[in-house]
DNA sequence: TTGATTCATGATCGATTGATCAACATAATG
DNA sequence: CATTATGTTGATCAATCGATCATGAATCAA
């Protein structure tokens, strides 16, 4: 073929990222992607299809680096402590208060088409997974009693991170956030 | 004075804040406002100054309704069960699920000027008040250990309501939602 | 009835939106 | 070197955005 790019998808795709988690989809213009990521609208356009596929791509970037912070060094409750843990120190170091993409796009979600909506369904899905597992993990290990509703803890816990991911982008105190946490990670020792 | 209104205020505000409430602040167009109340540009413009200046009054006629979900035949315990029971029936019966329109907007925090995040966090701050102000009655009542870590426990409340409602407009199974409330009340019982 | 005052209407504003496209640049291929 | 193919650029598009304003209608006070 012929002439190279002059830049990476990659570094792009990050930036967009970046433009998105903090405005939003519907307020972040493409004027603020162009200056962000320094291509020109021809370019983007003839890279990426549209707003709303740059979006499910970047997106999909972050939902990468996300799924990046699940612990694979620790099962059960350990791993789960562990994450929500990671979460409420990520949620609270981040000076502009970004919360969570995935959050924030479900709260968007009349802006966006059934495709990526679906995107956004599958990733908070993947959340209930982990804590599914660990669960299952814990109980059959003895962490936790054998009569534990695993299900309603699941769902409970993937409230505490969507939760300390909006709280976090009100603005509130940090240890409002870490009580979350702390809540949640006392309900698993009780 | 000369010529009354044609139309009741509090209607408009009603109209508007279905409208916000569904598609958030930025995607909501004026067209779409005008259609929903029948009011005309300049007929808008001059009873409610600005878009942003309507979205606060109509911000504000949900906080009303919102307010009013609040029991008040009750206290403790018994209070905060009812209100996690009320969100929770709310949430899932809106066929819509919109969620909550103070939860929405601070997801969108970063397209309002400071006046209506202001509004946003007053409204998340009485939430936090509620749960206070009854964990204290239940810890003064007995009914929940003297022991007790009270602003953990509001916090983590605060957490499941914002959770539910998150939730909520994620369109996720209406069981999820309810088993965020029983997970919440559950440790209270505890 | 007249004058004053408020309300209602819709055309219109400049700015910005997401998106397109023709022209040109650059690299690999023959 | 010429051809082919892809990348890059910025002018430009129609549509829509939030907002304004001149005009006329409606009501009350005098």
């Amino acid at each position: 073929m012929a002439r190279p790019r002059e830049y990476a998808v990659d570094d792009v795709l990050r930036r967009a990222m970046e433009v998105f988690w903090r405005k939003g989809f519907v307020a972040a213009s493409l004027s603020d992607i162009y200056e962000a990521t320094g291509l020109k609208p021809g370019n983007l356009y003839a890279t990426f299809r549209s707003k709303e596929a740059l979006f499910r791509q970047a997106f999909e970037t972050y939902a990468g680096f996300f799924r990046a912070t699940l612990p694979t060094d620790v099962e059960g409750v350990a791993a789960i402590e562990a994450w929500l843990g990671v979460q409420a120190r990520l949620a609270t170091d981040d000076p502009e208060r970004r919360g969570c993409l995935i959050v924030n796009t479900i709260t968007e979600r009349e802006a966006h088409p059934p495709e990526t909506r679906a995107l956004a369904d599958a990733r908070l899905a993947e959340i209930g997974e982990f804590f599914t597992r660990h669960l299952a993990i814990a109980v059959s290990r003895g962490e936790l009693p054998a009569g534990t509703d695993q299900v309603r803890l699941a769902d409970a816990l993937v409230g505490a991170v969507v939760a300390m991911m909006s709280l976090a982008r009100a603005g509130v105190a940090a240890s409002v956030i870490d009580n979350v946490a702390a809540q949640a990670i006392a309900t698993l020792r009780a």
